[in-house]
Formats: structure tokens, C-alpha cells, sequence
DNA sequence: ATTAGCACTCAATTCTACCGAGTGCCAACC
DNA sequence: GGTTGGCACTCGGTAGAATTGAGTGCTAAT
């Protein structure tokens, strides 16, 4: 009596056999003709052996429990997000077709270049793979040790603070002093900042001079500039590809200016995708992410790891109605190309 | 005889008095409603003192001549290219409403941060003061001398290679070798590229060792990769702003994929204002700039100059019904702006 | 429990009529 | 001669009315 769960299901988290090939099937179809879809397509889908009739029962059974929804009597089902959702966590990991895996194959055999360039074609590449947006996000240098920092003198009271870093990024800020400070002053200022920040990371606090001389003011202030890195984005390495999907894929005006200006705001979009790594999410579906303008959207992240550590991440951004199988396994291999690029780079030392 | 040019003009490159009115009529009208514009309407216009009919015969004669077209008969008047051209030409330069002004002047008043910050902002303000797509160009480095140059080793067959330049900004390029390099050999190549290029700039070339050892090949392998800078962009300052305006500012999403997409190619957009620049052009409209994508749209750059000397730009992209006169006032007092702002700070020194 | 049958709903499409903004032309007027 | 009022004509846009058809929900038969 106890083995079936029977009786007991006032809104079963999980849907019996025919009810998720019904909503598969309403899904996929929904995906690819961006309409409605009706009982009689899906009685003679391939996986479905009932009548329409019967389907149509179903789906009301769906529509009530959440995972269908009627834009009108008399028109077809869609999906809800709670409807793709049970979708995309029942859906077998897809493949790319050969001529994909040959383009990204190809691609990260011939790239060249610094980081930067690396990650911003990246973004290209996966925008071109799935014709969708691509968000490509490095981690910033919280992470790497410091390999070398130089104060170079713009003029007296306007010094340039270059800091490398063992991922081989770079840091660049300006550092203003209230004194007139001589080459000599700088020099040294930058004599000791090496000594003092040299294979530390900008999360370890160090201890500065506290004496009062300008050498000492201008090692604190290089020290302080340097550690003030902004919070959130902390590396500015936010690249993303082909926004003119955007207005491919989604319909209405007002929504594809809503996304555009949402990209633009690139704080906005890391912590987007740092939210849904942070939560251990992989794709969010309109509302789950909570940014109400992107209300309409689905997001897909995929980690990028190198040596065990994050360095980063990849990411899609399309319509509710997106190829998920294949976006998907677009941004799986990407990501895993690129920490394969970057692991491969360092074991070559 | 010869005094009046009465008989002699096919097609004058001058309108009369009273065409002239009317064109500019007609312009003013369809750049504030988008709708073709009437012979009626004109004919109410403040400064035009004829009648509705005496307006079509003139209207005729405008279009025979190509500055006003029909969309079909029995619509209104739209103007050509050539319409837009001859109004531009004709136009008094306008002023900032003060609220803008105060907002420009807030804005540079409280900019801080590096160059690249400053750029990228002033190309948000651009965009917001006119509610069309702002682009930024910054000169790069070309012209700037170099301050410092330092050889990092990321790993022993991986250098990177940074670059000061007097007007602040850094290139880092990584330098591979065929051997292990070690680190005395990076620290007297560093040395040694330091005292080769000092004080040169891009465009200057320098005499570099021909000597087979390592540190040789080093220093030539860094002054061959620093010098080989992508040509036509030259320096990576470009900053898009705004570009959710193109959803706003465009009808038809074929359009405003086009333009997105041109958008995304920065390089192009770099010569599309050098072009323009080269030419002394400030504004460019429909097919004048020779790029297909962008038939619909005008382009506004306008100069930054520093010390006499051509420090980046700054442009607009709208609808060819742009708002001229409030466009070209913006990019001016925007790029005034600028250059006062980054000759200000020079002149600190 | 499934399904065929059927009445019903309602968005989308088509067709028609019509309106009116705007034109081009001509004859009258200054 | 240039200007203007008058007038017939064009043609896109809109508003209804009629029609279509995809799709539903319900019910009764299997």
C-alpha cells in the first residue's frame, strides 16, 4: 500500500511518465515554432500513443498544477518557466554537431593573444555556436600572486602604478599626491613596493611604513590604491558577444531595449552570473534570476576551472524558448576548452 | 546680363530664398514627427507666407532637384540625403539646454580614475544628453613617448611585456621564446630595452641588437611585438555608450540588427570615424559614409584635441532624422570637454 | 480510463467600404 | 509671370462585418 505514492500527491514534485512526455513534447515544440501548442500536434508527436482527447486532460492537469499556460481559450498551451524548468532538469546532455566541435577545435588551436583577446573571441565564438548572446567573464587577479610592481612618474604629482600579476594580467592605476615627488622618491617608493607586495594577492593585507616622508606617503598610498580594487566585478574582464542577437531572437522592441541596456551595464551582468555560480545554478529561467527585466530571458552559465580554482565563467543569454540542449552543451564545451586553454598555457612552464 | 545667374542653373548647388524655407519646413517637421510632411503643414509654418499650392509647385521642384522624395503618391514630402545635407549645411549651431550644460559640467567636474574610466563614462553622458549611441575614441599611443618598459617572466618560456606611455596608458604584450629564459637574462633584457626605448615612440624604429644570444633575441623578439601594433585601431579605446538607444531610436528590427552588428566590429566603427575625420567630415548622413549597414543613420564625430594635437574623438549614430542641431551641440561641448579636461590635467605638471 | 463526437470560443484573416490627407492640374486672378 | 483657389483623383489607413479554423471542454459511448 505504502510502495505506490498513490494517493498522496497534492501537487507531485515529479510528473508521471505521460504527463513529462506531454510537457516534453509541448516544450520542444513551443521551442522550435514560438507558438502555442495544441492537443493534436502532440497526440501524434512520436513519443505520445494517445489520443488528443487524452492529452487534452492532461494538459489541463498540467496547466493546474503550474507547468502549462493558455495565452487565451481557444489557443494552444506554452510552457511556464516552471514548465521549462522540469524540462531542462529532465533533459538528456546533448551533443554539437561535427561541424561545431570543428569551430571550436579549430578556433582554440589558432588563438593567440593575451587573456583579454583570448576571452573577448571566446565570446564571439560562443554567440556564433548557438546564436544567442555570450557572456564571457574572468576572474579578475583577486586570486594571483603579485610578480611585479612599478611606479613610473607622469609629472611630479601624478604617479602611475602598474602592478603584473602570475595570471598575467595587468592592473593600472593612478596614484595623486598632494607634494612634489622627486625621481629619486619614486624609485625608491617603487623599490620597496616590490619588496613589500611581491607574491602576496590583493586579498592579503601588508604592513606599510607608517613613517611620514614621501617615500613612505607614497608606498602607503600605491599600497591603498592598489587594494581598493572595485568589490564586486574586482577584474574587468567582462566580454560579451554578439548583442545583436538580442534583437534576432527576441520580439518586441521594448524587451530587446530592455536586455541591450542591462548588457550594458556589465556590474550588473557579473553579478548576475556570479549570483547563479554562487547558488550552483546552471540555467535560470525568467524570474529565477530576479533581475525583472530580463523577466522573459534564460540564462546558462557554465564554470570556467582552472587547476581546481574558478577563473571564470562562460555564458548564454536568450528567451525562455531557447535551444537548451544545445546551448547547453555549447557552453560545457566551451568552458571546458578554455580552462583547458589556460591549464595547458601554465603546465608548459 | 551676367550679374543675376538667372538663366544658368540646371541644378544650382544653392536654393533660393524660398526653397530653402521650405526644405528646411519640411526637414524640421519629419525630423519631430517621422511622418512624411504635407504641403498644407508647410504652408502654416512660421516663416513660409505662401499658399498650400504655390508650396506643392515649389515642392515639385525640390524633389525634381533630389532633396525631397515621395513615398508614394498622394503622401508628403520625406527628405533625401541630399535634403538632410543641405539642411546640416545650413544649420545655425545650436546650444545645450542649461540643465544639460549643468550636467556636462557636473559630470567632468567629478570624473576621476584612469583615461580608459573616463572615456567609457564620457560616452554614457554622450549617449544620455542626446538618447542616441555615443562612441568614444581614444588616439591610443602612437604619438605618446614611452616612460618605462619591463619584462615580467610568467614562466621561463613565457615573458610578458609592459609598457608605460607618457600619456598614461600601458600595452602589455607576451613575448614567447623558443628557450628557457632565465631571470637574469629577463632583468638585463628588461634593462636593456629600457635604455632602447625610452623616451621613443611607436612609430619611431629603433636599432636593435643582432647578436644569436638569448638576451639578444629577447629584446628583439620585444621591440618586434611592441611595435607590431594592430594598425588601424592602434590603440584599444573604443567605448560604445548607449547602444540600447539603437532599439529605441530605429524601427524595424532588421535595422537595428544591422546596426547592432556593425557596432560589435570595433574596428570598424574606429575607421568609420577616422574616415570621417580625414575628410574634415562632422557629420556624415545616409550613404555619404560609404557603409552599407548604416544607409539609415547619420554619424556625428567630432575632434578631441590636446596640445594641438588630434588626441581621439568623439561621434553620435542616429536615424538619419536625427536631431541635428542638439546632436552637434552635444558632441561639441562634450569633446571641448574632453580636451580641456585631459590638457587640464597635463598642464598640472 | 480512453476516446470519438460535437458544440463552442476566439484570434487571425479577408473583404469591403470609406475616409481623408495629399497631390497634380487648371483656370482665374493680381 | 508668379500666385492662388478650386477640383478631380490617388491611394494608404482604418473600421466593420463576415469568415475561417485551430483548439478547447464536455459528454456519452467503448
Amino acid at each position: 500500500m505504502a510502495r505506490r505514492e498513490a494517493k498522496t500527491k497534492p501537487t507531485a514534485r515529479t510528473l508521471d511518465a505521460r504527463k513529462a512526455t506531454i510537457l516534453e513534447a509541448v516544450v520542444t515544440e513551443h521551442i522550435d515554432t514560438a507558438q502555442p501548442v495544441g492537443s493534436s500536434s502532440v497526440a501524434h508527436s512520436a513519443d505520445v500513443a494517445v489520443s488528443p482527447a487524452t492529452v487534452r486532460s492532461e494538459m489541463v492537469a498540467l496547466e493546474r498544477e503550474g507547468y502549462l499556460a493558455q495565452p487565451h481559450t481557444s489557443a494552444g498551451r506554452v510552457p511556464t518557466d516552471k514548465g521549462y524548468r522540469y524540462f531542462v532538469d529532465h533533459l538528456t546532455s546533448g551533443v554539437l554537431s561535427t561541424a561545431q566541435q570543428h569551430q571550436v577545435k579549430d578556433f582554440f588551436a589558432s588563438v593567440r593573444g593575451e587573456v583579454e583577446d583570448v576571452l573577448e573571441q571566446t565570446s564571439t565564438l560562443l554567440s556564433q555556436l548557438t546564436s544567442y548572446t555570450a557572456v564571457v567573464v574572468g576572474a579578475g587577479h583577486s586570486h594571483a600572486t603579485i610578480l611585479s610592481v612599478q611606479l613610473v612618474s607622469l609629472d611630479a604629482r601624478h604617479q602611475l602604478l602598474v602592478a603584473v600579476f602570475s595570471d598575467g594580467s595587468v592592473a593600472k592605476h593612478s596614484v595623486l599626491t598632494s607634494f612634489d615627488a622627486g625621481s629619486l622618491e619614486v624609485s625608491e617608493a617603487s623599490r620597496q613596493l616590490n619588496a613589500l607586495l611581491i607574491g602576496t594577492t590583493l586579498e592579503q593585507r601588508v604592513q606599510v611604513p607608517s613613517r611620514h616622508d614621501n617615500v613612505a606617503t607614497l608606498v602607503r598610498e600605491s599600497v591603498s590604491v592598489l587594494h581598493a580594487e572595485r568589490p564586486v566585478t574586482d577584474g574587468e574582464h567582462v566580454f560579451i558577444g554578439g548583442s545583436s542577437k538580442v534583437a534576432e531572437v527576441f520580439d518586441g522592441v521594448e524587451t530587446v531595449r530592455k536586455v541591450l541596456s542591462i548588457l550594458e551595464q556589465e556590474l550588473l551582468v557579473v553579478s548576475l552570473v556570479q549570483d547563479m555560480l554562487d547558488q550552483g545554478l546552471s540555467v535560470a529561467i525568467g524570474s529565477e534570476h530576479g533581475y525583472e527585466p530580463l523577466l522573459s530571458c534564460a540564462v546558462i552559465v557554465a564554470p570556467v576551472t582552472v587547476d581546481g580554482a574558478p577563473a571564470g565563467a562562460v555564458g548564454l543569454l536568450g528567451p525562455t524558448r531557447m535551444k537548451y540542449r544545445e546551448a547547453l552543451a555549447a557552453a560545457g564545451v566551451v568552458s571546458q576548452h578554455l580552462a583547458r586553454h589556460f591549464g595547458g598555457e601554465e603546465e608548459r612552464g
